[in-house]
DNA sequence: TTGTTAATGCAACATTGTTTTAATAAATTT
DNA sequence: AAATTTATTAAAACAATGTTGCATTAACAA
């Protein structure tokens, strides 16, 4: 079930994507609302802000859940396919605006891809 | 470090990707050898296989690590890039040997990829 | 056959979550 | 504005998936 009351962990939680445009991982929004919000709370409004649309998650190359905010999806229609970005030198994780095309496989359907990209951001580039 | 020594464990483990040609989970291994393997030797002897070439491994949708033969990889040369499909339906794993294409992005370098293709397979189709 | 040391098993620990349940606080009604 | 309803939260306990440290065992070379 998606969000039904304005509360302060909500607003709280909210701010974290709003400062900050690129991912963040739940570890990470753990970490940082820790002292404010309890981590169960934290886990539970992740999930419901995917449930709404607000948000979309992956997984990156060590399976560390990452939360980013989504582009005109809405409670029922939830379509953000698109790549994803690690940088292994600095570590942040981004949404790409690419599109990586999947060749169709014989005998099989394919309902969804995940694409993670790993390489350099264009600042750890050297 | 790579394997050294022709221990038992190691042949009951490597005779469960001889006898499957599918990807295996770490999980499903140590379920299946539990009783005879303790965890923390399956789990160094995956490392060990990966180590010398002879498995790699990837994270599906939920983060659980699955691995699979290598095909012409070796202890320095370890480059089997190609996406895994997994069935929604009935959950096996496997590689495909098919070629996606990541297009160059501006201002980064890429390393690596990482693609994950999600449906349904030849069995489960319906 | 013996000595060396890689490999193993066991227990304890670590990380990343999830579940349960009682208390709290938004929102609604009175 | 106060009372009521119930969504939301916090806290603690639990769960899944590994990992670490260390004493013991077993490959295998001499």
């Amino acid at each position: 079930m998606g969000i039904v009351r304005k509360t302060q962990a909500l607003g709280l939680l909210l701010n974290e994507f709003n400062k900050d445009s690129n991912a963040i991982s739940a570890i990470e929004l753990v970490k940082r609302l820790g002292d404010k919000i309890n981590k169960t709370t934290v886990y539970r409004l992740l999930d419901k802000f995917v449930d709404d649309g607000l948000l979309h998650f992956f997984l990156d190359a060590n399976g560390v859940k990452w939360f980013a905010k989504c582009k005109g999806c809405s409670k029922t229609n939830h379509q953000d396919i698109h790549p994803h970005f690690q940088c292994t030198e600095c570590g942040i994780v981004d949404c790409l605006e690419i599109n990586v095309t999947i060749p169709d496989i014989p005998n099989r359907r394919i309902d969804n891809s995940q694409v993670l990209i790993l390489g350099q951001c264009d600042l750890c580039i050297h």
